[in-house]
DNA sequence: TGACAATATGCGGATATACGCATATAGTTC
DNA sequence: GAACTATATGCGTATATCCGCATATTGTCA
């Protein structure tokens, strides 16, 4: 209930983006884009171990971007918010522009959002 | 010019996020929302020392988030991108959604987005 | 209760990050 | 050139992060 400081919103803030700097946790929420997920689905999806993929989503889990639901024996993960895609998928297209005016292959960048996309 | 693979650019794509996880990093993104500043503006803008500001700017030059350009003795950083504004101001209002379920002062979570704005 | 399946977590090592202090570099002006 | 200003960077330290392996926890079913 307390009224959080200017300087306590921007570490919440802060910590709310670290949360995206992780290439296996963005995985995670784009494996999370249409429906929830088992932490053995999104393990397999993303290609990564079981005891990894359960610390990531628990990191995302502790800072509010995706939420966990018990059903049995499975915890099935989904996003909290669906503005968290739209977010990332913004800076995707910012880091399109970059690459483009680097050189990097142009027709890539500009389907840099189709590849978030492909599952 | 060679097509990056899609492990790269979730590896691109997380670097570009994690340079948003820092809070004297996003204030300095702040203080550039309305024009280009000197290193030392900044510096006075966030409270933060002359070396770790410096430091900070160089991360996020780095990864593209801002430009910098020298000015005679100064140096002179602005925004890449517009749009990165608008990445964190999502973020920012999905956090105060956050905020408000948990209980957190209720009026405050609606009024992120105008702290962030106040300078 | 016991056996089993899905998920979480303690531990350890390697690497990265944030920070302050002091110093180096780049540019201006005399 | 010397003196000065603005910015960058080397170094050391403290802390955080990522990861795999093994093990603990939680829930189901017989």
């Amino acid at each position: 209930m307390r009224k959080p400081t200017r300087d306590e919103v921007f570490r919440l803030h802060a910590q709310f983006c670290k949360a995206l700097g992780d290439a296996n946790r963005l995985l995670i929420i784009v494996a999370l884009r249409d429906r929830a997920r088992t932490v053995g689905e999104i393990s397999d999806a993303i290609g990564a171990g079981q005891s990894l993929t359960s610390r990531h989503l628990a990191v995302l889990r502790e800072k509010g971007l995706v939420r966990a639901e018990r059903d049995g024996n499975f915890v099935r993960y989904s996003l909290a918010d669906r503005r968290i895609l739209s977010a990332i998928e913004l800076l995707l297209d910012v880091l399109a522009v970059q690459l483009e005016r680097q050189g990097t292959h142009s027709t890539v960048a500009r389907r840099l959002r189709s590849v978030a996309r492909a599952s």
